[in-house]
DNA sequence: CCGGCGCTGTTCCGATCGGGACAAGGAGCG
DNA sequence: CGCTCCTTGTCCCGATCGGAACAGCGCCGG
């Protein structure tokens, strides 16, 4: 390939990096800390940082594309067209989880607007791409892509209180009543 | 000095094959384990990992050693001749307390009786050194570093359920009646 | 007995990294 | 305004590391 990313130190660095990364987020919060803070717990120089990264806000970009890539890859590896639509929340929300400490500390108080915003958007995106039907419209998919991103806060602000499958069922069921709303036919009265 | 230490990518590597013995002494037990699992866990090269230390044996060894050398230098720092005896032992076992994961990897099921017994010496040795009266013989001595070194077994094999003071105490009172008996006049009767 | 297999410990070369320096810019302060 | 301090982003060179190959050894099964 053209950037092999088999190499053993790239790896080694992007993977402290991010550790580093979700811990100061915790601790400082995303726009407080800097990359000199980030390379410094990872036992990593400023040089290789920028070796592989713009600024801080590509890291977090870097480690969400790739989770989304794993994602849509686990989606659909399955079966050829992917499981059926319910499922394929239950293996969203599956994703959530694995990677919660790094969703956890950029969606919770702690984290960004802008990494929220992204989060919004990439959902507004899946709702379109895997709803059937699809949304009507670009409001109704906007308004769902933040139900779904207030979900994952939700779930992981509060600890996860329940399993994967079952708040992406509530999620799921939420959103049934907006695409119900959305695709009713115009009314004056109820 | 001759060899600097200081350097941040001999240092990060140490660090994670010290992170990554810990661990997989845990899942799988010392001696079941090799040098290329080590560095594979650690994500160092095996070239990496023999450039500083010989076997895994001295792995073990140099983190004890440093550990050791910092708890020395915590007990003389305090003041000029060092806190008093009974508030030593306290420090000693609120350095247990930090070095905990990897002192309870060792000591434990899955440890190894080569560490053991090195525990044993270095403790003995502690004794023979720190202890005010010595203790008057050789026996005495090996005696009371076995019965330190099973007080730290217990304690951390338990999940630490009482304060590093606690154990202490309760440790130095067990030696304090090994030590009076010791001492006392060689008599047929009681 | 032999052959395969996995681990050890060593060596080499090219790739990546750390350390340090640098200019540039922004924030706080008097 | 100037001044200091911190951060950013870039550059270079020497140090360290990864990859891969190698012989040697113990272990196990046939």
């Amino acid at each position: 390939m053209s950037q092999p990313t088999e190499n053993l130190r790239v790896r080694r660095t992007r993977k402290l990096l991010r550790d580093a990364l979700v811990e100061l987020i915790e601790e400082r919060g995303f726009d407080r800390l800097t990359v000199g803070q980030v390379t410094e717990r990872a036992m990593v120089s400023r040089a290789a940082f920028y070796r592989n990264y713009a600024d801080k806000y590509q890291l977090v970009e870097q480690i969400f594309d790739e989770a989304m890539a794993e994602l849509l890859g686990t989606v659909s590896e399955d079966a050829g067209a992917g499981p059926p639509a319910a499922e394929r929340w239950v293996v969203f929300f599956e994703h959530i989880d694995r990677y919660h400490r790094f969703y956890a500390a950029l969606l919770g108080a702690k984290g960004s607007p802008w990494f929220a915003a992204k989060m919004r958007a990439s959902l507004t995106d899946m709702v379109k791409e895997h709803l059937r039907p699809p949304p009507s419209d670009s409001l109704p998919a906007a308004v769902l892509g933040a139900m779904f991103t207030q979900s994952i806060t939700w779930w992981l602000g509060n600890g996860r209180p329940c399993t994967p499958r079952e708040i992406a069922t509530r999620s799921a069921r939420l959103a049934g009543a907006v695409i119900a709303e959305a695709n009713r036919p115009p009314t004056n009265s109820p």
